[in-house]
DNA sequence: TACACGACCTGCG
DNA sequence: CGCAGGTCGTGTA
């Protein structure tokens, strides 16, 4: 487990067996960080340093959210995507992308904040926030990874 | 099986 | 602008 402070909020993540399994926003840290392997990279992401993450995860999806994950992690740091763009290449519908990467269990980790509407920014529901504070997240990581974005 | 519901998009007025 | 209609995977019953 670890927890790492961002902006005034906390980013959190579960692990087990050394895989990334769950992660979300909150305001109060959720765990007492231990050592662990990844910490530094995150810390490195969230201070702005242009990384990409690179940190395995054990997805608990359906095949269809886990193809369209798959498709995700390809977009690289600072690029974004939008959902219809990954529905064409998955032969597939725009909104059942949108539904896909709502259940994405490691936000950050697999970078679903890249995923944006043709015509603005989509949404995003991470976390425990409400849904206004994880829109605002979702800008946030944006301008940190300078993806040149003005809404 | 049936149905309602999206982190969407497109076309029409 | 606004708005209907299309789309397709999921959860629920």
């Amino acid at each position: 487990m670890l927890s790492i402070p961002w902006e005034n909020l906390y980013f959190n993540v579960v692990f087990e067996d050394g895989f990334a399994v769950r992660s979300f926003f909150s305001e109060i840290p959720a765990f007492k960080t231990e050592y662990i392997q990844f910490k530094e990279q995150l810390e490195d992401y969230f201070s702005g340093k242009k990384v990409e993450l690179d940190i395995p995860a054990k997805l608990n999806v359906s095949p269809f959210v886990r193809r369209v994950l798959e498709e995700v992690s390809k977009i690289p740091y600072g690029k974004t995507a939008t959902y219809s763009d990954i529905a064409q290449k998955l032969k597939t519908s725009p909104r059942a992308v949108g539904q896909a990467v709502k259940r994405n269990p490691v936000p950050v980790i697999i970078p679903c904040h890249r995923v944006v509407a043709k015509n603005g920014l989509g949404g995003y529901t991470t976390s425990v926030l409400n849904p206004k504070v994880s829109l605002k997240i979702k800008e946030k990581l944006l301008s940190l990874e300078g993806s040149g974005i003005s809404f």
